[in-house]
RNA sequence: GGUGCCUUAGCUCAGUUGGUAGAGCAAUGGACUGAAAAUCCAUGUGUCCCUGGUUCGAUUCCUGGAGGCACCA
């Protein structure tokens, strides 16, 4: 059986992934996967720029809004269904493309995760409320004690970073590190990886011009209808977020909107920074035309016949 | 046209009784294995408008210009 591959698509936000994934899936007759942490709910569209009407039929897309905000899903839960659809795509096709923002959802497909036992999640709730009453000093402790060996290479000022650990650590009875490095068996499929960049300056004027076009397309009213389950996770989202405060009537609408635009500029800067420092990329201009990108993978493909 | 005030980082401004400068915001670099569009760490980037003078030394004082603002004509 000739070998299978999964092509996937990453960069910073607003770059033009989507259309690029389109482009290859109709290239190569097949589906697309999004690896987007935020596409994923179907109660927020305009604001996580999910394909259009016209893109979703373009090419057949997978993990699109299939979830509600009032789930809870995790880059564990995404790595395992990611895995089992391609496991079905793979039965008919030989090429599938992967595209996303969110570099560690990728890689939890590319590269796989640690496997985890489950944790209740009282364990976690515990933990934050912990947190607010006590202070980040009391669970250092606590990790220094419980897991001396990642509490040593662990930001200890980073409180996501610190209860993730203690949460295995208390619900499973064992170091978070210990789970860590396992062997993992290896993909039945080989991956490459393309990366689309664009000069800084470009990325934030369609970052700028993206956000307006959302506000043209109803932002405002898709924000106002999650805006009582602000809490949920899934609205800890950009574009969300600052206008809540605008509801709180904290924030004027054009501060709101500018901030909307600071902070989708910072997040491109955070991907840019996650996916620099994969080496293996094929690194290509944003603007590179379908055919271009199509050599550019068959030449990387012989060069590096294992990926 | 006259008088007064202003010109310093990307922006808004502070400051140096003469020893080449610092805040806020913006920005930049980085970390990150089940919250990841989240979370956390670090960093001052500069013809101090131009020109000539005084001075060991001028962003600072003086001359002349340019631009801006205000008031008077």
């Amino acid at each position: 059986m000739a070998e299978k591959l999964l092509i996937c698509i990453v960069g910073p936000t607003a770059i033009g992934k989507t259309n690029m994934a389109i482009n290859l899936a109709n290239f190569y007759g097949t589906e697309i996967i999004s690896a987007d942490s935020r596409q994923f709910y179907k109660e927020i569209s305009i604001g996580t720029a999910v394909p259009s009407e016209k893109e979703l039929q373009a090419a057949k897309h997978h993990f699109i809004q299939h979830k509600s905000i009032f789930d809870t899903y995790s880059v564990g839960d995404f790595e395992r269904d990611a895995i089992g659809l391609l496991k079905e795509l793979f039965e008919k096709q030989k090429v599938v493309i992967m595209v996303g923002g969110s570099g560690l959802y990728v890689d939890a497909v590319t590269k796989g995760l640690d496997k985890f036992p489950s944790i209740p999640s009282n364990v976690r709730h515990k933990l934050i409320k912990q947190l607010e009453n006590e202070g980040i000093e009391k669970l250092q402790k606590m990790l220094i004690d419980l897991d001396p060996s990642y509490s040593s290479r662990v930001d200890l000022e980073n409180p996501h970073r610190v209860i993730r650990a203690l949460e295995v650590c208390l619900g499973s009875g064992k170091p978070y590190s210990s789970f860590l490095n396992q062997q993992k068996p290896p993909r039945p499929f080989k991956s490459i990886t393309l990366g689309l960049f664009a000069d800084r300056a470009v990325i934030y004027d369609r970052i700028e011009k993206r956000v307006d076009i959302m506000m043209e397309q109803g932002l405002l009213q898709e924000a106002r209808e999650v805006y009582p389950h602000r809490n949920q996770n899934a609205l800890q989202t950009i574009g969300y977020r600052e206008l809540f405060n605008y509801f709180d009537e904290t924030w004027n609408l054009d501060f709101a909107i500018s901030e909307i635009k600071k902070n989708t500029r910072r997040f491109a800067k955070r991907q840019l920074t996650w996916f620099r420092k994969d080496d293996q990329m094929l690194r290509l201009d944003n603007q590179t035309a379908t055919e271009k990108v199509v050599m550019a993978i068959n030449t990387k493909l012989k060069e590096q016949p294992r990926g």
